[in-house]
DNA sequence: TTCCCCCGTCGAAGCGCTTCGACGTCCCGC
DNA sequence: GCGGGACGTCGAAGCGCTTCGACGGGGGAA
């Protein structure tokens, strides 16, 4: 192995001198610097992961907790993950994986033993149980969502009540009347996820703002349910024409069973999804939506916590605005419906 | 910071005995340790990684690089994911996520830098541009998947080749005479990804010793596309009754294309797949198939990687036998159909 | 009884890097 | 012309841990 003080002797200059010249913390003369970058190059150099952990106390390593829970769709979550590898790579860090089954020992291990610089956390519930742990961390963290009492803790998400409120906007813009909103399977919502509930929130409210009759089904991801919750409503709200769709694995047999009823999508019923771009964009019915931007909450997530490493300052909460991409599964409300 | 030598002398010992009863790497008297254990708990004492990595030339942690190329399921990748991590900590190792976008300079840096002991690489391809760089290393690495010529590499995957004749073999032994293959997006095969041509192999083989009317046809995964190779398939190949699914995505959009076009499944049309047991029994037809047993796998290479790193011998090849799950979907070929 | 070896423990020497204080040199301002 | 910065570099002191050699004491074998 090859290290600092042999680059040092090749170049002619003290062991600290690399180190500078490196770290650019004190200046260093082009001259000098170029004669150890060359030594650096010819020696095929790389400074030891943790002997610089060890004497600077950066591990330049970022912990991110993946959730595994039932209910939640996969490809976002890796989406996120891949995200923030690839900001962590731009500011010269590397990423740790923990699963949420680790829980929060896993969290003070990685902490403790100095092992990561600092955490993201997926998936947080409203009561998380890890929080009062983040608080008193001695290491900085991001949680990608929100709980109930954010205080004290950074935190960044799509706003999904906005987007729940958008969804219904755009539906009783078009003149709909009776929406219903199907969303996770329960358990997601008993455990208390809080973007779910947010959605919910977000869509009970401006249902109400506008005079919507309104109703919300928690559902499971399966083709069998959806066909029951399609039924169920047709039967419970005859005069339904907008659907808001939570729950990416069921938004394609839900338009089945949907269509199946006899129901047309946009003519009869007009439907809007929460959801990856790459999901709405590619069914049989490309479906209007919210983006979830996975790949900006991750970026982002890094680059607060990078200005946290940093000590620079951050503002504790970010919302993202939803957007809405029109793929043409919404339509006027007709009489004939 | 509480360190090794607080504990030390907490219980009245030297360091290096603290380190002994830690590592177990001498004997300690019962008593010593029994106070050592005690002092650790009270003073909550956690070693610092980077010192220990400096120290014993162990970082305890691995490598994993993930694919995020097109084509690939991603449930699949993420599940491998998680049982890497899982069966880690298992070892006392973590997991270091790297993305393939980072590449061989990724893979060198990590080994380099010494950041990780070892490496797991999936989505490996035939004619892999990292196969010379993992031989080269000084870390030992364990893929997932085998490349072409895999002499002096550590290899584990499910035996795709015969999973791929298992599965014309069922619908050979049910009376099938004409049967096709629909694979993964062409530009899996284009790029050379192992599993995928092993299929096609093993699809091909079996087909040829049954003598068997075959085709191949790599697909895109999306709902048209589904249909387009429906009509296709019925006709080029109006006699054929038995279909193999090597897409995870495109599975459930090819039933329901063939049942459009008026192919009942078994009854007219036996279909077999080879994908995660999670997606084959949630389908609105459940598909009797053959599984991509990714916890195993994942499990699996990290053990064998903990055996290269404790030096004990351990198998280069490890291909895991295919079994079949049953589901329904296949039927014996009546001579209506 | 004597010798040897093993058990249990200690002290010290690093592992490879960063960082702090120090020091010479050069240049600017007065 | 001289004092004082800034600049550029060096040496040394750790960072917290593991590990090697050493050593005293006790027990078994001869």
């Amino acid at each position: 192995m090859v290290k600092i003080t042999d680059v040092a002797r090749h170049a002619g200059v003290s062991p600290s001198t690399v180190s500078y010249a490196l770290s650019g913390k004190r200046p260093i003369s082009e001259e000098t610097r170029r004669r150890v970058e060359e030594s650096i190059r010819r020696l095929g150099y790389r400074p030891h992961a943790g002997a610089r952990a060890l004497a600077s106390s950066r591990s330049n390593v970022l912990a991110l907790v993946v959730p595994l829970r039932a209910g939640i769709h996969v490809p976002v979550v890796m989406q996120f993950a891949v995200s923030v590898v690839t900001a962590a790579r731009l500011h010269d860090h590397d990423v740790l994986l923990l699963t949420q089954e680790e829980g929060e020992e896993g969290l003070r291990r990685v902490a403790d033993t100095a092992l990561v610089d600092a955490l993201i956390v997926m998936d947080v519930q409203l009561h998380d149980p890890r929080l009062p742990l983040l608080r008193a961390l001695d290491r900085p963290s991001v949680l990608i969502g929100f709980p109930a009492a954010p205080d004290g803790l950074t935190c960044i998400d799509l706003d999904f009540e906005a987007a729940g409120e958008l969804c219904v906007e755009r539906l009783a813009g078009l003149g709909h009347r009776v929406v219903a909103l199907v969303g996770s399977p329960p358990e997601v919502y008993v455990r208390g996820t809080a973007f779910a509930q947010r959605v919910v929130r977000g869509f009970t409210a401006a249902a109400d703002r506008n005079g919507l009759a309104s109703s919300v089904h928690p559902c499971e991801a399966s083709p069998a349910a959806a066909r029951r919750i399609a039924e169920r409503l047709l039967r419970e709200q005859p005069a339904l024409t907008g659907v808001v769709v939570h729950n990416e694995p069921l938004l394609e047999p839900l338009i089945d069973a949907f269509e199946q009823l006899g129901l047309r999508v946009p003519a009869d019923l007009s439907v809007t999804a929460i959801c990856p771009d790459e999901l709405a964009g590619n069914l049989r019915v490309p479906v209007t939506s919210i983006a979830i931007p996975s790949a900006e909450v991750g970026g982002r997530a890094v680059d607060l916590l990078m200005r946290k490493l940093n000590g620079t300052p951050c503002p504790e909460a970010t919302l993202l605005t939803p957007a809405m991409t029109e793929r043409g599964s919404t339509a006027p409300r007709t009489l004939t419906s």
